[in-house]
DNA sequence: GCAAAAGTGTTCTTCGTACACCCATGA
DNA sequence: TCATGGGTGTACGAAGAACACTTTTGC
């Protein structure tokens, strides 16, 4: 058995990060799992995690550990619960300190080939691990209460984009239809978009119909809006 | 010294819960903070909380700390972050989940005469123990971000209250001033609140000016908002 | 040429906002 | 009686919602 070095007066439970990585591929939005490979929970399908260490923050721990199972190093990870049930780990009390990331297409090379972590539609979710679809919800919840007023769509998609593609971003998160020509005026109007006449390497594969135009974001627009009135994404 | 006998394989941090409890009085919002009598940091002021049992949930965790220093039980109590500086606690690395609370006036019968727990004014509060201050800040923030969508402002106030009481607190956590008329219009359009003709206790000993008429929260028609529309209190 | 998807403008309604006067109460 | 604060309605402008046809492209 392993050595017990480690002691102290009270007990101590493990801390572990958590992080729900949502990531889209223009049709609808994904979530990145891994595929466990140890007890507890072999073979069942996870969030990428680890234990906090000593010399680091939550904010580290999830970073390194999301580098090193899906060589993922995103933009944006932000914190938005705590799960602390008594037997939510077999092993030994653990307090699960959860993330949530978004992802461009374009950043995952890396751990996209890995042959244990894969994408998965939210509607086609295999069965989770620990108290990991729980997490998920959750962080699902947060991503849809957050859209409303922060531009996050942005942060799913490449550099360039167009706006029928943010329309079905936005629809898939939030499970709804709009109107494209509302869609259109609302976010053109807002200012925080500008048409983009560089001519883009991939045109991306499409089934058929007319060429959509491409567009970017404006962040130091939006910087900008956020201190006078209020960015709004509702239909 | 005191004997280590809870031993671990790995290094584990402490986990302890904290929690901003928000408080109304009529004129504006106050926080309950309570001053520590030991070391380190004694006689400052710090929120209360605690360290974590290994038998209760963080959520458990925060409501037993906050009886056991200030008799509260309060309705609402929401987990809004986690601290985790290497060295925020300079005995030994110590998580913080943290909470905020929203009391009534009428619930804080038993804490408030608690010589070591008191109120403080936003504008007025004392050098905090700990990241606490820091904390305390995130706490207002998501305060601040949340009132514009939850009827949380009723959490704050009497079952009976009047809608210019309703109005100052809301310029008191937001730091604005609204129009009077408009507010009123506003929030009685929502059908969330309606007149309430039964004779109230205390009138609250007020200078001058006409007598407000009394309304209670109707979280019924709050709720089947939530599903429908959408409850806003934007101005 | 046909089906699928994208571009474009107008009308109507709803909501937000600005604004002034009278009334009840306590000092 | 005066000062303070509460109650009430209207008019204007901005933003949201509903709505149809034409154009481009792949098959």
């Amino acid at each position: 058995m392993a050595s017990l070095k480690y002691k102290y007066e009270y007990p101590h439970p493990a801390v572990a990060t958590d992080c729900a990585v949502f990531g889209f591929d223009g049709q609808s939005i994904k979530i990145l799992l891994i595929r466990r490979g140890i007890e507890p929970y072999k073979g069942l399908w996870a969030l990428p995690g680890g234990f906090l260490r000593m010399d680091e923050t939550t904010d580290q721990c999830i970073r390194r550990e999301l580098y090193e199972e899906t060589s993922l190093q995103p933009a944006v990870i932000e914190q938005f619960g705590v799960f602390s049930a008594l037997d939510r780990d077999p092993r030994e009390r653990v307090i699960s300190v959860s993330y949530y990331s978004l992802v461009k297409k374009s950043d995952v090379k890396g751990g996209d080939d890995a042959s244990d972590a894969r994408w998965f539609a939210l509607g086609a979710l295999p069965e989770l691990a620990f108290d990991h679809k729980e997490i998920l919800d959750k962080a699902l919840h947060t991503l849809r209460e957050k859209i409303h007023f922060e531009p996050i769509g942005f942060d799913l998609m490449d550099r360039h984009f167009t706006i029928p593609d943010l329309q079905r971003l936005y629809e898939s998160i939030l499970g709804v239809r709009f109107d494209r020509r509302n869609f259109m005026k609302k976010i053109l109007q807002s200012g925080v978009i500008s048409e983009c006449n560089e001519s883009i390497a991939a045109p991306a594969s499409r089934h058929a119909g007319r060429t959509p135009k491409n567009y970017i974001f404006n962040q130091d627009v939006y910087e900008a809006m956020k201190g006078n009135g209020r960015f709004k994404m509702e239909f």
